[in-house]
DNA sequence: AGTGGCTCCTGAGCGC
DNA sequence: TGCGCTCAGGAGCCAC
């Protein structure tokens, strides 16, 4: 599923491939999942991409206008660049048409989302203005971490996984920054100590920035522009790994449901 | 306010 | 072969 690295490695290929493009047609071919309200498309087309922005998962185009095109993948979107008149993708949910090139929006859940908004309502309309600090914000410190965790009784994994804590973290990276601080994922918030805190605090970017170098997780279904796989996958020590062997001591690996997601952590390595 | 559980959705994998 | 069940889970929503 798609997470800050994954939407991290599409908006990059995106600021390679369609920045500065003029939009020329925007075609629907599944309206359940498009948000907008007053026939939006007829006022984004022939406007140009300004910039392409990532907050957490969200992936943010930003036209000339300041008409704001902004999508979410959730569990199995994937944004597609093809040639102008590519035939119908599978799945295909929308299509943004560029001058030399076009984006397609494939989704077989449809738990994603495009939202088309202008600059004043996007952050509401969308779910933004609730995000805390995305994840990999050199702003983001670690007092910001700890701060958002005060007087929190549910259980660690939880809170990492909230958006509205840090932005961008998913099930998967959850685990691994879990794992490489050795603090079980089950673990009361109140019981952590300040090291144990900090160890998960500074893990988090460089667990996140190795998956970018990466190109991404590619567990089932991400892939990214090109329809290409990423690698990160070969690199995960617990997600995916339920009763396997522990990649640093060997143990069995536990595999429990927290909060309703599949949660793999070693007993032995994690206290 | 914080929290737990339900819901959306579809394909893969499994047991029988 | 095919049916039914379970699992995958991000995030909005609702009840408590």
């Amino acid at each position: 599923m798609p997470e800050l690295p994954e939407v991290e490695t599409i908006a990059s290929d995106l600021r390679e491939k369609i920045s500065k493009q003029k939009l020329e047609k925007i075609e629907i071919s599944d309206p359940s999942v498009i948000n907008l309200k007053n026939n939006r498309t007829s006022v984004l087309v022939q406007k140009y991409i300004k910039e392409i922005n990532r907050h957490g998962k969200y992936l943010s185009l930003v036209l000339d206008d300041n008409q704001i095109v902004t999508i979410h993948l959730r569990m199995t979107g994937r944004l597609i660049i093809a040639p102008k008149n590519a035939p119908l993708e599978k799945y295909e949910r929308a299509r943004l048409i560029f001058e030399n090139n076009s984006l397609i929006f494939a989704d077989i859940r449809r738990f994603g989302k495009i939202w088309l908004c202008d600059e004043q309502n996007h952050k509401q309309e969308t779910g933004v203005c609730r995000l805390g600090s995305d994840a990999l914000d050199p702003k983001f410190s670690f007092n910001d971490f700890k701060k958002a965790l005060k007087n929190k009784n549910g259980v660690i994994k939880k809170y990492l996984l909230s958006q509205n804590i840090v932005a961008g973290i998913g099930n998967i990276y959850a685990d691994e920054i879990l794992f490489l601080s050795k603090v079980c994922p089950d673990r009361k918030v109140s019981t952590l100590t300040e090291s144990e805190l900090k160890n998960i605090y500074h893990n988090i970017a460089p667990i996140l920035k190795k998956a970018i170098k990466n190109r991404g997780t590619s567990f089932s279904d991400y892939v990214d522009t090109k329809a290409e796989k990423g690698k990160n996958q070969e690199e995960l020590f617990v997600y995916g790994r339920g009763g396997q062997k522990c990649l640093q001591c060997g143990n069995k690996l536990q595999k429990i449901r927290i909060e309703g997601r599949g949660t793999v952590f070693c007993e032995n390595c994690q206290k």
